[in-house]
DNA sequence: TCAATAGTGTCTCTTAGACAATATCGC
DNA sequence: GCGATATTGTCTAAGAGACACTATTGA
């Protein structure tokens, strides 16, 4: 384990990775004895990571917490409490950092390989600077984790991006213009682009990420965004309206100076009949 | 976390789930102190789960083991050790199973819903059986585990299943007709199952299931066997021919009183070739 | 009228899948 | 010869993908 400079140190405020987890109404004793004496509510050795997709402008975004003190970024992740199931725990997080009451979490794998611990984000240093009393003896956040990655669609448009005490900054960035992740994140993120990708051929992804009424243009750039590749607006349009997934409205959308597309909506009762019918190939 | 029946802890040897990971040489002290005092060596609450499929004459396979003392069988799994990689862990189980050298493992889920734990392998009763000192206080065999779940595809015919004193039986199960299994491990070969489809759809799968030459009927009932449909033999020989996935040989394969049927090899170049360029879909 | 984007139909090629007659082997 | 299994080719239908012109809008 690494020894964190001592700027970063002396910028960590006394609060903590816990505060994307709970309400920070609480009193910051109450945090840093959650975090200091974290076995009690929390698993040993185990912790959530999301990488929370979300579109915007014919941008793949993700969402990502620079913490205080820290040059680099990090995925909203967080740790899994004891009776609590490892997705709910991811649901834990990505409320606490977009706000959303709806959302859809896919397990894309776990990560556990012991060199993704060889730089970790708490250091002896580090958390005596928040209790200067604490007992170091085999303290829970310097040993290794293991973490169960997530990948969430969310609706760009709905989400409000939450920092808080221990990460002033949280933002979406763009999936092809990532600044530097600590730790292993940047792999992490990489199987989960890779298991969007084999999702998206699989299942009609619009739902999640497209607002309510949208354009034939819209729908196809998402999928240009996300699967990295043009597509003939023929055959595109085509494939979508042949299955029934889309439905075309009696309104426009007005863009200017250029031809007005319809708008559509989704045929929600078609979408969960092909789901349920097992995997479908949209595009 | 439900008390065992009195009949099981009678049973019980003095070895372990450990036994499943170390040489059976080492003194029962000793493997008894790896188990009552685990978390010096193991990640607390993490383990592995394996499901090892072989084939074998038209029938999907899947290797199980009965505990001693207990009626329902188990999935091969074990803890994991600290800077182990999980996949690390799983192969090491699969290995001490199994005796294969070669094994190709994927992981397919992890396992977190705490519900997963009500009915627990361990009690206190039965701890307190291998060492009446033990100390119960937050034990760590007592507590909730996550499980990554593997699965293996392994060569039926190289394998040779392997009992110990935690474990006497140890065999293969056809997928059609499983025992009652433990815990939640039917939950995880059912996703086990469901990843095998997947993966098959993918990838060519006979280099792992088939023995080095084969005929064009065994692979095809291999195919059947793991998708669980019937193919149509001119169809399913055009595909996978033209693919240029095997090659015939110069032999027939003596089957009786009926005509002989080639025998094939895999061009493992045209192989790997093909999973390079990602995603390919043999059948 | 112009610049920009939306919207639309046809053709070809590939592939999946249906389908059955002949060849070979051991007895 | 017979019973059993292996081997082989053609046709059709569906879908993917290539391809380009016209329509609409607002400035």
């Amino acid at each position: 384990m690494l020894v964190q400079n001592d700027e970063r140190i002396k910028k960590m405020p006394k609060v903590h990775y816990f505060a994307s987890m709970e309400k920070t109404t609480r009193k910051d004793s109450l945090i840093n004895d959650q975090l200091i004496n974290g076995e009690n509510y929390y698993y040993r050795h185990i912790s959530v990571d999301n990488v929370i997709f979300g579109y915007h402008d014919k941008e793949l975004k993700v969402l990502l917490l620079k913490p205080n003190g820290m040059e680099k970024w990090l995925l909203p992740g967080g740790y899994v409490l004891k009776n609590e199931s490892l997705e709910k725990a991811a649901k834990r997080v990505v409320r606490y950092r977009t706000h959303l009451k709806k959302i859809n979490l896919f397990q894309f794998k776990t990560f556990g390989n012991p060199e993704r611990n060889k730089d970790s984000f708490w250091t002896a240093d580090s958390l005596r600077h928040i209790d200067d009393k604490v007992d170091l003896t085999n303290h829970w956040l310097l040993d290794n984790f293991i973490s169960v990655g997530y990948f969430a669609l969310t609706e760009y448009s709905m989400v409000r991006p939450t920092g808080d005490f221990y990460a002033e900054e949280c933002q979406w960035w763009d999936v092809k213009n990532l600044p530097e992740l600590s730790f292993d994140h940047k792999e992490i993120f990489k199987e989960a682009l890779v298991g969007l990708k084999i999702f998206t051929y699989h299942h009609p992804i619009g739902i999640e990420l497209l607002p309510e009424k949208f354009t034939i243009p819209d729908i196809q750039a998402l999928y240009e965004t996300i699967l990295d590749r043009k597509m003939d607006n023929r055959n595109f349009t085509k494939k979508i309206t042949l299955l029934g997934l889309v439905e075309k409205l009696d309104e426009k959308k007005s863009i200017g100076g250029h031809r007005s597309p319809f708008l559509y909506k989704f045929n929600k009762s078609r979408y969960e009949e092909l789901i349920k019918n097992g995997e479908i190939i949209v595009i």
